[in-house]
DNA sequence: AGGTCGATAAAACATACTATATAGACCTAT
DNA sequence: ATAGGTCTATATAGTATGTTTTATCGACCT
């Protein structure tokens, strides 16, 4: 079997040692299925799979069973599992946004992760403002005041690191567990992008300004100017 | 093993025929996680799990695997299945919502999913305005059309279907197939709420007026203004 | 007090058996 | 002769049980 196909592990096995034989079906498949090697309507069979992934049955039907509840493929008796198309498939799974991270799809996901983020990141900073605690409030304070400082100062990794934890810090205070969970996957995915943003073009002081405002707008309950400062800060990361 | 246990089986079997063995257990573990019989920190182990489900350990352990792929459990050696706490879970995934729909947690979960849906649908709007296809506006005003008819004649049950179709068409023509696919989970769970808030006051024209108004901005690549229109029809859906 | 190492409980893996949905032959009626 | 229904054979998923590996606990040594 391919041995280096897991990197992020994330769903079967803590990180360390080496990862257990489903772990490895479950990615190599998975991955082979997003990436487009296996087509929507084909059919492979347990038989098969165990061939070529040389794991045992219950190893490649507990990887199927995970891959069915991702949408990704369906059991047919008497048929074998059936491939199914993007439109089944479950795309705020963790492991799905990572398998179409790795494939050609990687920019058309990267835009939907965006959209996503521009649509959730405004209504999570109006609740942030509405909802959250003086604790969340003061958190999300001083969060800025490092970013203020790291940006003043130059330090573009801790800058990036500020970001990531002021922006996830207001995902948590809107109090809407949905929310919250979308930090991770949505912050994964763009920091790649926003590293190399920031390797072409300086710290904007006028958008770490705007990080200030706005932890200064949740913090005196003003939803709608949060909200409205969050959706312009996002759409500067985006030029057009 | 309790009959009943589940209704709407999406992820193991085909609605025909009577769950398999592993959706039974599957349902009644991962129902069991979510309304709170199992807290976290909760270990139980497979042998026990196949004592009080009356399955095998290849059921139990399928099952196992797909609930740690949602994860509402992990699974360690010498210890046991360590079930999680709702920071872990998949709140994406239709099943935990079905099963958090299910549990005490209900009208937090509601709460949740209107939010999520308040953020979603406008910006869904705007974008179907930006870039949907002249074929896809078409079909919107179509159904903008036929919701218009049903709310003038009172037709409250053909309202709602038009209702939800059209808030598919629009999420769909959004372009984004992430968006596209929370129509289902959102409206499933509002379905109910919104049949009940029929019952207690009668179709509300403007509201009618307002989803023809949408149409027509969508179609005439209004974005903003459909982004607003969007953001009102759901405003006036929640009275607080 | 802290590290090492063996015992062992539990998951992980492999293999053997069963049930069932489907294909395709065969029969029937138009 | 052909369309359509039924029935059986079987390939495949589903289930059950046996075997191996490994992370953790705790005794023991330093």
């Amino acid at each position: 079997m391919s041995p280096g196909a897991g990197r992020g592990a994330h769903a079967g096995s803590a990180a360390s040692s080496r990862p257990s034989a489903f772990t490895q079906v479950t990615e190599r498949i998975g991955g082979a299925i997003c990436d487009g090697t296996y087509p929507p309507g084909t059919v492979l069979t347990v038989e098969e799979l165990e061939v070529v992934t040389g794991a045992s049955r219950s190893v490649v039907r507990e990887a199927a069973r995970v891959l069915a509840s991702k949408g990704l493929l369906r059991a047919r008796k008497r048929v074998g599992l059936e491939i199914l198309g993007e439109g089944e498939w479950s795309l705020f799974d963790a492991q799905v946004i990572r398998w179409r991270l790795d494939s050609p799809q990687r920019q058309t996901q990267l835009a939907s992760l965006h959209q996503l983020r521009i649509a959730i990141e405004p209504e999570a900073a109006r609740l942030a403002a509405e909802n959250g605690t003086p604790e969340q409030a003061g958190e999300i304070i001083s969060a800025a005041g490092r970013l203020w400082s790291a940006g003043v100062d130059g330090e573009h990794d801790q800058f990036l690191r500020d970001d990531a934890s002021l922006h996830r810090l207001i995902l948590r205070a809107s109090g809407n567990p949905m929310f919250a969970q979308l930090s991770d996957v949505i912050h994964e995915a763009l920091r790649e992008r926003t590293l190399h943003e920031l390797t072409i073009r300086p710290i904007s002081l006028s958008d770490v300004q705007l990080h200030v405002d706005l932890a200064g707008q949740i913090q005196r309950r003003r939803g709608n100017e949060a909200g409205a400062t969050m959706r312009e800060i996002i759409r500067r990361t985006q030029p057009s």
